[in-house]
DNA sequence: GTGGTCTAGACCACG
DNA sequence: GTGGTCTAGACCACC
């Protein structure tokens, strides 16, 4: 896995890193079960520093998309089921990206063809939790 | 068009301003046309400075969704063209949302319909430009 | 001489009609000698107050284009001398367009051609005082 | 590089501080990578607010001459592609400074000679992108 | 009356 | 320590 970051970005480099890592588990690129760099490994080579992807990591474990084992490091966790919280998250989200994409002239089968373009990037055999 | 805020969010106030705004318009509860509230009457109602609102209201106007004129204060513009611009962003947000619900869960059939539902929420006689 | 004003522009409205009447003069579609249509008039061509209008006009006649006489109206002035004021106006103003066009990545010899080309787009035989 | 305000005048002060800025780049004090004082030391040594120094930065980074890295502060950026928008602002300005050059009486040679004279004292050694 | 600008000082997020 | 955000209140430019 990759990561490429943007040092001159607004978006703070603990949330690149978040997205990135959250892309690539929903991809396949990085398997359930799979263990993650050190933090000071992936510190490294992203060339950032320690504390910053100490912060993603916990981010990922409250979210549930890892798990950290104090002897092992952290792993990516199964497939979760789907809570209220995330679920509103999500409405919330594409409500204000259908709403853009509606005021910028995408077209209803345009934007839903780019909807299924886009999960169907994604790796169809992750495992169940 | 009620306006809610979370002041304890991380996401600027500036910004969730600029969200309820852009999702007001695609729902049409803001008309093509349309005058928004005054800086300062907007400032009022949310209860936030003149300057959050007067930040919001260039973001918007910078992203084509309004238009400013020093005589009449600001009013919504019509639907623009697509630029590539937009269309990389649409891109990266639908990749990473769709990464989410993946695992969190979201079978496709399920995720698209979400979409499909979200975007019908969208005014479908917003003018164009 | 057609007027175009951008009323959600931020430059304000009496500039931009200030702007849009030097470089009519200058391209010779307003002569020397010629009357400018009256406050009132202008104000309902162009669609703005009457107040705005007026505004121009006294900054134009501060500036030495044009001579407002209260029978007559307004008319343009033959070429003026060059003032020390002028240039160093016309200096700084061109110091910051080269800098801005040199970190843009245009060529000297382009800079210098556009320059010429628009100077050229300008009248020759505009009579002097 | 030595910021000069006038506090007196129209053009706003993160304008001028913007103009002086680009100005300081294009003449080469300012090298390209070279890191910009820090928002606090400009504001003071500018005798100014802070948020008016920070509105200046944002306007240089929107407009690609300066990056703001989180962990840096602000460096000037390389030299940029020419875009059509900023072609199209530079001969609207030219044009302009045409018109007012001719009916100020300044001759074709001088003018052409004033703007070579001002291109060339930007640094010819600007690192490309 | 409208938006635009600015200040002084505070607090927070980030790294 | 850096930039980012926000406030309360003021003054100005514009129309």
């Amino acid at each position: 896995m990759i990561i490429q970051l943007d040092m001159s970005s607004t978006t703070p480099i603990y949330v690149q890193l978040r997205n990135q890592i959250v892309t690539g588990i929903g991809r396949g690129e990085l398997k359930v079960g799979e263990r993650l760099p050190t933090v000071r490994q992936l510190a490294i080579d992203a060339g950032v520093n320690t504390m910053t992807v100490n912060k993603t990591y916990q981010i990922l474990r409250a979210e549930g998309f890892i798990e950290i084992d104090r002897r092992n490091g952290a792993k990516v966790c199964p497939i979760q089921d789907l809570s209220n919280q995330y679920r509103e998250k999500l409405e919330d989200e594409l409500e204000l990206i259908s709403a853009e994409a509606r005021l910028k002239g995408l077209e209803k089968e345009d934007f839903l063809k780019l909807c299924e373009e886009k999960y169907g990037q994604m790796n169809p055999d992750t495992q169940l939790a």
